[in-house]
DNA sequence: GCGCCGGATGACAGCGCTATCATTTGCCAT
DNA sequence: ATGGCAAATGATAGCGCTGTCATCCGGCGC
C-alpha cells in the first residue's frame, strides 16, 4: 500500500510564502549577508513554517559543486579502516560535505561497478584505501581527476599514485616486524594476511629482513577476508606452517586475535612457543589475551588529512604518517 | 598547484561520436532493447572509447528516481551496526543504488544536522538505527515519508514506527537476560551501556525481570560511549556497584569484552565471582577469553529486510527478528 | 497497391536550483 | 538638487539529463 505523496516544497514556494523572488531566498539560505536582515527573517521564518529541505541534487548540478565526497573502501565490516572513515567523515561533515560510501569487498570487479557509480554522483574528491584493484579503476579515476576530482589513495603511498597519497611504508612495517623477530632468537616465521597490495608490500619487506637476518623464508599465508578472525583461528588448527611457527606477524589485529584462539585451542603457549604481532592497534588488541603486540597506525590521522587534502584541493602531496610497534605480552 | 582540468563528457559528446541523438545514447545506455543492435554496438563503442560517465545527478534531477537510500546510523566505527550495514548495501547495491551514509553519533543535534543534509539529496529512503533522537528528526522524516520517501526504522520496532520498522523486541532481551541470571543464583545485577533508547528498552526489561524474580534493583551504569572497549574497562575499576556486581549485562559485545578485561585486572574471576553478558555476537565474542556469553542479533538479517522494504516500496511494515541467547564460558 | 502497425529514432520541454548580468533603491558627497 | 555608488533584489538562461509525444520507416495483410 502506497501512502498518498505530496510533492516537496520548492524554492519558489518559500519564495511565493515569503513574497521575494527564488533567487532571493537561495541567497537567505545559502549567502544570508548579500540579503537586507528583515527579508532574510521573512525568509527564514517561511521556510522553516513550510519545512523546506534544499534540493541538493539541483543545486549541484547548477553550480557544479556537488559538496560531495565518494570513500572507496574494501569493507566497513572491519574495524580496521573504521578510524580513516571516521576522522574524514568528522571533517568533511564539518566543512558541510557528504560522505558516499562504497566497498570494494577487496574484489576488483565488485571496485569497478560501484567505482562507476561514485564517479556518477560528481563528488568533487576520492579518497580509496590504497590503490585501486582493477586497471579499469585506475583509468577512471585518472579521468576524474583530469575532469578536476581530488584523488587521495591513504593507507600507502603508491610507487605512483593518482593524486595525493597519504599512508605508510608498509614494506617498512614488514621488515621492522621481521627483525624484531630475529633479535627475538625467532627462526620459523609465517606471514599471515590478504593478498592486497599493502600485505603483499609487508610480506615483501617481511622477508626480505628474514633474509638479510639469515632466516628461513618465511611462509606466506592467505586468508579469504582479513576482516574475519575465524579465518585466522582456522588457519592455526589446519596449516602445517603455523603448527610449528615461532613467530606470526599477522596483516591486520584481527586476524592477530583470531590466531591467538586458534593457538590457545591447539594449546600452544604465547609468546613462549609462538609470538603474534597484529596491525592496527585497534581496541581489541589491548584487550586480547594476552594482550597484542602490535603496529600502530594512526588511522584518523590518516582520515583527517585525506579529508584536509580534498578540501584544500592542494595538488598531489604525499605524505608518510609512519607507524609505531606497540610491545604488549604476545611476544 | 591545480592541474588543468577539462569538462567532463557529456551525454551530447557520446551522441556526436556514435552519429545519434543524445536522447539515443540515454536509451541504449539504460533500456538497451529499445534500441537496434547496430545502433546501440556504435553508442556503446563511443562511450567506452570517451570514458563517459553519466551524471547521475542530473539524471536523478530530470527522472525524479534518485536511487539513492540514506542511512543514518549512531556510528561506523562500532562493529555492533557493521553487519546491518553490509546486508542493507548488499542488497541495494545489487540493485543499483548507492548508499549515502550520515552518521549522528549518538548525538541529537549532530542527527539533525546529517538528516538535514540527508535529505537534501532526495533519497528513495532513509534507513535509521532505531527511532530518531531528536523530535525535530522524526518531524524531517515524517514530512519526507509524505513526499514518498520509505523510512525504515531498524534494531527496535518503536510503538510508533514513522514508516516500517524491522528489528527485535529490546525489552524481552533485557528480561531473557535477567531471569537467567536469576536461575543462576546471580543477586547482584549491573546493567552497563549507553542512554539511547534501545539500551533503555533493555534496561528496562533488566529491571523488571529483576524485580519479579525478588533481586533487588539492578544498577545502571552509564558509559559516554557503547563502542569503546576501554570505557567498560575502566568503570570496573572505578565503580563500586561493578566491584560487587556478581552479573553484568553489557549493552553491546564491546562493552562486554571491556568489562572482561576490567574484571581481570581487579582480580575478579568470570565466571566465578561475576558473570558476564554482552550483545550482538560479534566476532570478538567467539574469541574473548573467557567466550563471551551473548544475546545473538542477526544484524545482516536487518539489514537485508530494511533493504528489501525500500525497494519493494511496501508499505509500513513493522518485524520482529527475534534474538538468541549463545551460551558460551563467561556466565 | 494501399493503409496500417509497431519498432526505432528524434524534438522539445522541464526537473529545481544557481551564475550572471540587470535593475532598483537609498544615501552620501558635492 | 543631482550625480554616483553600493546595497538589495530581480530576470534570464542553463546545468545534463529524461519523460512525453511526435515522426519516420519498413513490412505485412488484404
Amino acid at each position: 500500500m502506497l501512502a498518498p505523496t505530496s510533492p516537496s516544497i520548492r524554492l519558489e514556494d518559500v519564495a511565493r510564502a515569503a513574497g521575494v523572488s527564488p533567487i532571493t531566498v537561495s541567497r537567505a539560505l545559502r549567502t544570508p549577508d548579500q540579503v537586507a536582515a528583515r527579508t532574510r527573517a521573512r525568509v527564514e521564518e517561511a521556510a522553516r513554517r513550510l519545512g523546506y529541505v534544499p534540493n541538493l541534487l539541483a543545486g549541484a548540478l547548477a553550480s557544479a559543486r556537488t559538496r560531495t565526497v565518494g570513500v572507496l573502501v574494501p569493507t566497513t565490516a572491519s574495524s580496521v579502516f573504521a578510524a580513516t572513515i571516521n576522522g574524514l567523515t568528522e571533517v568533511l561533515e564539518e566543512a558541510g560535505f557528504a560522505v558516499l560510501m562504497a566497498q570494494s569487498g577487496y574484489d576488483a570487479d565488485r571496485e569497478r561497478r560501484v567505482l562507476a557509480a561514485l564517479l556518477g554522483y560528481r563528488p568533487e574528491g576520492v579518497v580509496g584505501i590504497g590503490a585501486p584493484l582493477a586497471l579499469e579503476s585506475t583509468a577512471m579515476l585518472t579521468n576524474a581527476a583530469r575532469a578536476g576530482v581530488a584523488i587521495v589513495e591513504t593507507w600507502e603511498v603508491p610507487a605512483h599514485p593518482i593524486g595525493s597519497a597519504v599512508g605508510f611504508d608498509n614494506k617498512a612495517v614488514g621488515q621492522a616486524v621481521a627483525r624484531r623477530f630475529a633479535a627475538m632468537g625467532r627462526r620459523r616465521l609465517v606471514f599471515l594476511g590478504g593478498t592486497d597490495p599493502r600485505a603483499t608490500a609487508r610480506f615483501l619487506g617481511f622477508t626480505e629482513a628474514a633474509r638479510e637476518a639469515g632466516l628461513p623464508r618465511p611462509a606466506r599465508l592467505i586468508v579469504p577476508s582479513p576482516s574475519v578472525m575465524d579465518h585466522a583461528a582456522e588457519a592455526c588448527r589446519t596449516d602445517p606452517a603455523l603448527a610449528t611457527a615461532d613467530a606470526v606477524f599477522a596483516s591486520t589485529d584481527i586476524l592477530a586475535v583470531g590466531a591467538l584462539t586458534g593457538f590457545r585451542r591447539m594449546g600452544r603457549q604465547v609468546p613462549g612457543d609462538v609470538a603474534v604481532t597484529g596491525l592496527g592497534d585497534l581496541d581489541i588488541a589491548r584487550h586480547a589475551v594476552p594482550a597484542l603486540t602490535t603496529v600502530r597506525i594512526d588511522g584518523a590521522a590518516i582520515g583527517r588529512q585525506a579529508a584536509a587534502l580534498i578540501l584544500t584541493r592542494e595538488g598531489p602531496v604525499r605524505t608518510d604518517l609512519g607507524f609505531t610497534i606497540i610491545e604488549r605480552d604476545s611476544g
